[in-house]
RNA sequence: GGGCGCUUAGCUCAGUUGGUUAGAGCAGCUGGCUUACAACCAGCAGGUCGGGGGUUCGAGUCCCUCAGCGCCCA
């Protein structure tokens, strides 16, 4: 035990020695009973730490710890996100290349040192080595901040959703996905980003408000009996316009229903049509449909019958068309191609601008743009707004589940219980089942090839799918079952299915991989369905929901029985913290100053899914507290050193009786807290025990606890305090893992974190007098109103205090005569420990009387010298 | 526009099925080097529980309504 304790160097020295001994080490010889498994969020390496990773991290560390001290083996694995588009765009960045898929790989290639002026096009193998290489120095950076705030991962578990282990999972799952029938490719309008030139999902999608303007075109009938005007935002796409569409209700348009008008500019003849989503109320009453425009655009599309024609190319720029060819035919063929070539190779930007420039001049544009600002689709991480192209995609068949899925949302523990409305909200409102085709690289791509036809067409319907035995392949360069590779992409040949399955198709998967699903089936067995999936509450209509999917369509089950869903973490202002708000503090700097143990427990004094606040004071708080249970338990041990520390049977004394029971609830209500999960009222309700046994109890039992250890009453002492520290070190284990592992290896040879979480049965039986446990006892620690030997003496040590500090006298300064006046039960009560009192207070004469109640201290001279 | 949550001391937050005088920490103020701790200790002060209405013997807590804030979705 040091003469001066410290925190100075405890996060090295622990984390060290943690790793050494093993003592997070998941046993499997244990039975199934005993495994307590855990889902952890994969972070995505290549964004930079956030104190948001400490935050929700440090909770369901609290909840593992409380588990394995519960007896439970406890699989916590740590995993990381790296594959799909943010590691794709560090690469780029970091070292100023560019991947293009149809290079072959060099073998001679070397990466950039540093990124030049132009990027560099690289073969895709190439690509993904850089991004692998990134990643896995990007790993290093978090692994060493979990270690450093000490969560207690299992190490030699680690998992990347990009790793060899997880392409066979995530391969395997699709396989049986398509063989089920739960997964299908098609020909399909798709969200897609021209920047990224990837397909977008419903979940990766988000509104913005974007300023626009509607400008009113004039459509020219074909009976000559006038023009019909109608508004857009997007004139722009007036070349791809397919029909004209109006409410059925409508009278003023009812007329028209089945005729037909000509576009201008391009003399296309496009019928009028009737359809409930048309808006009376939004323009004109009758809009244009395009291929296409926005989601309604589709909606009609599908609904009606209608052709594509498609103008926007995958580059966001206007492609060529034939104008007069099948598909194209106008009335004035030169016309129209006169017109396009001013628009063709421009951005949609671009060809706005010039389109309305020539429908000015025509004539055929009515008045001036109305600015509106309206809701237009991004990807979220994109800087531009959504195209929709047609193109071919691997969707999963979710539409089917819906009800099934609700079902399972409603037998998951939610914790906050709330939660799950966010879950149910996301699936009652699906509207397309779920795209998992990403046109990327560093991702796991899909185990098919297609064989191609003599005439060079790819049949994608009939796809050659990988044997599982295989698995992991990659069809950009391996071969399908019974062909040479010299008949990739030859007529009579085939070819890989060129694209990678999105990020959340495999993150979906993490139960599986984590599991070792396919390389270890008897962990897999062990550990599936697992306990518990903690994560942060924006992802529900993602990660949790496709992988409530990918359980319940390849094991008909939950992957878990419980999520904890967290808050985020806000700057001190309450506002979300962003990069581009310049307000993400970085948890490093963080731990070095208020120490590892300092920030978690400003973490775990955030409520379960409650937003909260970063708070330094918060840290400072936590800092003081692990300070504070390095001198009161040095001060404590040195009470109780030296010969044999008395078992629990030596309590005698009735205040150390009612300590020990007021200490046995807070187990209780501490236990019953971590049991729902409720880490936040767990530690507050201890931490507030910890301080009133350190103010007031240690130092009424200071002075008794230093005589004859061979007399009851010191005994009496020295076994409480021994007791009462133990189990308020273990309660705070889980909370302050370092400083409590110092001080528990001061008196015991194992760590703290695999004792058992205090029990009830460690208690004197005569603790719980008055406690909800009611065993009957002989003494009297307690009064009917429910005050203790504890709380009278300690509100009239209080006030001998408050005279002391009125009187602006040192807290050393005797007391000559303390008169109490009280009912005659409390001062029973109070007789109990009177000596104690006299030893706390520096009282000489002590006198109680019956009556009002009044404390009347009558301070003495200090001796001086 | 729909859904969920929040609003309690200057700040950050507790407050259980409705039940004595609504609590804690931080910040503030006043004292004190007290043989565990000055990175500490003791004490003091600080609240119309967002506004309004209702149920009840009794409401921070339950119901209605309004306002503000945040997030998710359209």
């Amino acid at each position: 035990m040091p003469e001066r304790p410290s925190l100075d160097g405890l996060e090295a020295k622990w984390a060290a020695r943690w790793e050494e001994v093993g003592t997070y080490s998941f046993d499997r010889t244990v039975p199934r009973s005993r495994v307590y498994a855990i889902d952890t969020p994969p972070p995505t390496v290549s964004g930079s730490l956030h104190v948001g990773h400490v935050f929700s991290y440090t909770h369901t560390d609290t909840v593992a710890r409380y588990r394995r001290m519960r007896g439970y083996e406890v699989f916590y694995p740590m995993g990381f996100d790296d594959n799909g588009l943010p590691t794709e765009r560090r690469v780029q960045l970091y070292y100023g290349v560019l991947c293009d898929p149809s290079l072959r790989a060099d073998p001679s290639f070397v990466a950039p040192e540093s990124p030049g002026k132009q990027p560099v096009a690289i073969s895709r193998p190439d690509f993904i080595e850089l991004c692998s290489r990134l990643a896995a120095e990007d790993e290093k950076a978090f692994e060493n901040l979990w270690r450093t705030l000490g969560l207690s991962v299992d190490w030699h578990l680690t998992y990347a959703t990009i790793d060899t282990g997880a392409r066979r999972v995530a391969q395997r799952g699709f396989l049986h996905l398509l063989a089920q029938g739960h997964a299908y490719s098609t020909e399909a309008p798709t969200q897609w980003d021209v920047d990224y030139q990837t397909a977008v999902s419903q979940a990766e999608m988000e509104d913005r408000e974007l300023p626009g303007a509607y400008h009113r075109l004039r459509f020219a009938r074909v009976d000559g009996a006038g023009a019909i005007e109608i508004e857009t935002t997007r004139p722009e796409l007036l070349p791809a316009c397919v029909a004209l569409v109006a409410h059925p209700d409508d009278a003023r348009f009812q007329p028209l229903f089945g005729t037909d008008v000509v576009t201008p500019l391009f003399g296309v003849k496009v019928p009028v049509l009737a359809h409930e989503l048309a808006d009376p109320e939004k323009g004109s009453g009758i809009a244009m449909i395009c291929t296409f425009g926005d989601v309604t655009d589709v909606t009609w599309w599908r609904d009606l019958s209608l052709p594509t024609r498609t103008i926007v190319g995958r580059n966001g720029r206007l492609q060529p068309v034939s104008w007069g060819e099948p598909g194209w035919e106008t009335v004035d063929a030169g016309a129209a191609a006169a017109a396009y070539a001013e628009l063709a190779g421009r951005t949609v930007n671009q060809a706005r601008t010039r389109v309305v420039e020539m429908l000015g001049a025509s004539g055929d544009m009515v008045g001036e743009p109305k600015p509106v600002v309206h809701p237009v689709k991004f990807y979220e991480r994109g800087d531009r707004p959504l195209e929709i192209v047609s193109s071919r995609q691997w969707y999963v068949r979710t539409l089917p589940l819906r009800e099934r899925l609700l079902e399972r949302g409603r037998q998951l523990h939610w914790h906050p219980p709330y939660m799950v409305h966010r879950y149910e909200a996301w699936v009652e409102g699906l509207n397309s089942d779920w795209n998992i085709s990403r046109q990327r690289f560093f991702g796991v791509p899909f185990p098919v090839w297609y064989r191609v036809g003599e005439d060079g067409t790819i049949d994608h319907d009939h796809p050659l799918v990988a044997d599982e035995a295989r698995l992991p392949v990659d069809p950009s360069s391996d071969v399908p079952d019974g062909y040479e590779e010299e008949r990739r992409g030859q007529a009579g040949g085939f070819v890989g299915d060129p694209d990678v399955m999105d990020t959340w198709a495999t993150s979906s998967l993490t139960p599986q991989i984590a599991g070792r699903w396919v390389d270890d089936p008897e962990l897999f067995a062990l550990v599936f369905p697992m306990n518990l999936r903690p994560q942060a509450h924006e992802i529900i209509r993602t990660w949790l929901f496709s992988t409530v999917v990918r359980s319940e369509i390849e094991h008909g089950t939950l992957p878990w029985t419980d999520t904890a869903i967290s808050g985020w973490v806000l700057d001190p202002n309450r506002k979300k913290m962003s990069k581009s708000k310049g307000n993400v503090a970085t948890p490093l700097p963080l731990l070095e100053t208020h120490g590892s143990d300092g920030v978690r427990y400003w973490a775990a004094s955030g409520r379960p899914g409650v937003d909260t606040a970063m708070d330094e004071g918060q840290m400072k708080v936590g800092r003081r507290l692990a300070i504070k249970i390095l001198n009161a338990s040095r001060f404590a041990l040195s009470r109780i050193a030296g010969g044999e520390l008395p078992g629990p049977d030596a309590v005698v004394a009735p205040i150390d009786l009612v300590m020990l029971g007021d200490l046995a609830r807070v187990v209780d209500e501490a236990t019953a807290a971590f049991e729902a999960y409720d880490y936040a009222r767990a530690l507050e309700r201890t931490e507030a025990f910890f301080w009133s046994f350190c103010d007031d109890y240690l130092e009424l039992v200071k002075g008794r606890a230093y005589e004859d250890p061979s007399e009851p009453g010191p005994a009496s002492a020295r076994a409480a305090l021994g007791l009462a520290l133990s189990v308020l070190l273990r309660l705070l284990a889980p909370f302050v893992p370092f400083v409590t592992e110092e001080v528990w290896s001061w008196w015991h040879e194992s760590s703290i974190h695999r004792a058992p979480w205090p029990e009830a049965d460690e208690f004197p039986p005569g603790a719980f007098i008055g406690v909800a446990h009611g065993e009957a006892g002989n003494h009297e620690s307690h009064d009917d109103s429910g005050a203790t030997v504890l709380s009278v003496v300690a509100g009239v040590l209080g006030a001998v205090r408050r005279a002391k500090t009125t009187a602006k006298r040192s807290m050393r300064a005797p007391v000559a005569r303390l008169t109490v006046v009280d009912d005659p039960a409390r001062l029973a009560l109070l007789a109990q420990a009177e000596s104690d009192l006299r030893d706390a207070g520096g009282i000489v004469e002590l006198v109680t009387t019956p009556g009002p109640p009044d404390v009347i201290v009558e301070l003495g001279e200090e001796e001086t010298g």
